[in-house]
DNA sequence: CTCGATGCAAAGGTTTTGCACCAGG
DNA sequence: CCTGGTGCAAAACCTTTGCATCGAG
């Protein structure tokens, strides 16, 4: 089940938080682009093709961050370039992407078992899926 | 053993490429702080240090490029920040970087085969030192 | 009406680049 | 000399922030 653009409005409301356009547009689009990783130039692109308004960049940021302080949003960055933005409605997953061509892949926690053990032979644990591990894909490689 | 500064001058002077003061002083830095990750800015400041003359920060990329297409230097991203930069004579290692504080851990490559294995069963290979993988240390977890 | 949200513009930090001048070989 | 290296200044890139205004509740 994907959370939809509603239920992030509500859950905004419920916090006390108000409900504006660019709220409401920010939220479908998440919903309606939800296996995607958006970047915020992608989200703003889409906020304002969608509301036929222009919406400055840094509202969009904000929004991000309201978001992502309400638990509903993760930003994660790809090595180079600009981060990306993805609900987080199905459990939290580490991603792999590829340095040459941008290509992702998701990797589910329960996955991780070899890699934990790897960084914590090391002192180090995993613990945060904020940065993608970066790689070569076949096709690149 | 340790590469030396000399050494790095006369691999640059085989290839046709000219020995400036600053070459001559990012070798001698590199090769000093040879266990170091240093960042464009600190190796900046201690040639400017060593030679008592300003160089300008452009420079000190551009010698940074030199080396590294010459093979002897690597340019790794510690997630958020500068890049850090340091000689490669010991072979490849990868990079493991504590997101909070920034403590970092080498990855010998013979470690790495179960990374390898999880990220070939997505289709990846890792292939690159370019990107270190930000984890949590034990003090910061 | 009030406080939170937005637009605008500017700055932030790191790195790159264009161009004219300088200097190594 | 002559080409490559450097300084200077500006831009590029993504993101954050200050401040005045707008609008949701």
């Amino acid at each position: 089940m994907h959370i939809n653009g509603d239920l992030l409005l509500s859950s905004l409301r419920a916090s006390g938080l108000r409900i504006t356009g660019a709220r409401r547009a920010v939220c479908q689009v998440l919903a309606e682009s939800h296996d995607d990783h958006l970047t915020a130039a992608d989200l703003h692109k889409r906020v304002e093709a969608l509301t036929g308004k222009p919406v400055d960049p840094s509202t969009i940021y904000r929004i991000i961050d309201v978001l992502e302080k309400a638990g509903h949003l993760r930003h994660v960055h790809f090595g180079h370039g600009p981060g990306v933005v993805h609900l987080v409605d199905q459990g939290a997953h580490h991603h792999i992407v590829c340095e040459t061509c941008g290509r992702t892949a998701d990797l589910a926690l329960d996955e991780l078992g070899d890699l934990t053990e790897l960084l914590g032979a090391h002192g180090f644990s995993l613990g945060s899926t904020h940065f993608a591990i970066v790689a070569q894909c076949g096709d690149c490689a």
